[in-house]
DNA sequence: CAGCGGGTGTGACGCACGGCACAACGCTGG
DNA sequence: CCAGCGTTGTGCCGTGCGTCACACCCGCTG
């Protein structure tokens, strides 16, 4: 089925194309719907072509070198994915999985490197795209670096969370389950639930529904660089 | 100074020029030599241009959010830095530090988008450099992401271990000292001088003067994915 | 309603490793 | 040749947290 050009013009790669580019793309290209958990990308694959997150959430995830799963990174609607494979050749160096419901559109990879490469607005936003990527590639590995469990399950939660609507409090929409955290943060899931415990009760944070609001952002904030937490 | 044409060409960003611009960046440009240590680019610096590293070898470097080192990536002789500033004008994401004597010539902002994005090759050079740096930092998480510290130090090791010039052999060439290895992988100088007393002993690995040489690879190999350590 | 599976909460145990403290080495420069 | 500094090697101690084991809760489906 044809994708309606004003989705098209919503994507970044695509919103400075002229009309007749966009009419084109519009006939030719078709919408896949997602599940949350449904693999995307697989790890490994070779010539695959971009993607466009049309609607919904995606994660990268890969391993380590001894097996264990590790949480990279996020796609949100609008931005495209699978770039590596397409800039370099090389297989695909994760997995990209819908954390959310989805809807994604796949383009080949020559009429994507045509995109990408032909026009400096394309180019522009490639390198944009990249770039945003290798900032919060660097800021996770901040996360990761931190030297207690406690402080990186609070630095991810920090991460997470965004403003919310009505008043200036930050909350995690649709909190992701403990064992995702710890993949994220690199601990045991039991780490995460025991944290979470004292978070939630010295009231920091709070449940509701399947969101997490922050009450007290700045005691997070100290959580994360030492001066606050379990031993004093 | 100016800096002649071929070491220009060398250039990675540069190599596809034609004469005529090649000979106007040599007139321009001028080289600036650094010690081991010095920094390059700092952390937070807005507005800076392009660097190409004409020279040595630099390391990126940036802190966790309570303060520590973390050491992220490498940037060798023909590579370009600094592009992310150039590219979407946020303040530099980390110190950009020499880490053996080097030379390198700063590109001005204006001039380097030209070459960035005026030409398909160009926009293609970069492309191809981001995500050749996307591709590194995914590896590093997977190293970082290791459980324990042995491992990581292994990992580390073999992911600075090069081919060496005559036979097959692997070698670090001029190894980190302990403590910069501690800063890579997340961990304290002793226990990298713990794991590598460890794997001198056993053979695993020698040294040979200022650099470290891998005499059983595989071992180094089973070492990091846990089916080989201290404690059997 | 029972039965099930995925997520969460909690106790107990053991050990890897971070931190400290100090000794020993190997340079560089006076 | 000695002083001084940066790097490496090692012992010891305390503890954070990974792991195992098990209970509980909730939303399914039949």
């Amino acid at each position: 089925m044809p994708i309606p050009i004003p989705i098209l013009q919503g994507l970044k790669l695509l919103d400075q194309l002229p009309a007749p580019r966009l009419e084109e793309l519009s006939r030719t290209l078709s919408e896949r719907r997602v599940q949350r958990r449904e693999v995307v990308v697989k790890l490994g694959d070779a010539g695959g072509g971009l993607g466009l997150l049309i609607e919904g959430r995606l994660q990268t995830v890969s391993f380590t070198l001894d097996g264990k799963e590790v949480g990279t990174d996020f796609v949100d609607a609008g931005d495209f994915f699978g770039e590596l494979s397409v800039i370099d050749g090389q297989p695909a160096p994760e997995y990209v999985i819908a954390v959310a419901p989805s809807r994604v559109a796949m383009l080949d990879r020559d009429r994507a490197r045509e995109l990408m490469f032909s026009t400096p607005a394309g180019a522009a936003a490639v390198a944009a795209r990249l770039a945003e990527r290798l900032r919060r590639s660097a800021t996770h590995k901040a996360v990761l670096a931190l030297p207690s469990s406690f402080q990186r399950v609070c630095a991810q939660l920090a991460a997470l969370a965004r403003p919310a609507g009505s008043d200036g409090g930050l909350r995690v929409h649709v909190a992701p389950t403990h064992q995702e955290i710890a993949i994220m943060v690199n601990t045991s899931r039991e780490t995460v639930t025991r944290t979470l415990q004292f978070l939630l009760g010295l009231q920091v944070v709070a449940r509701e529904g399947h969101d997490l609001i922050v009450l007290r952002p700045e005691l997070l904030r100290q959580a994360v660089d030492g001066s606050f937490g379990p031993t004093r």
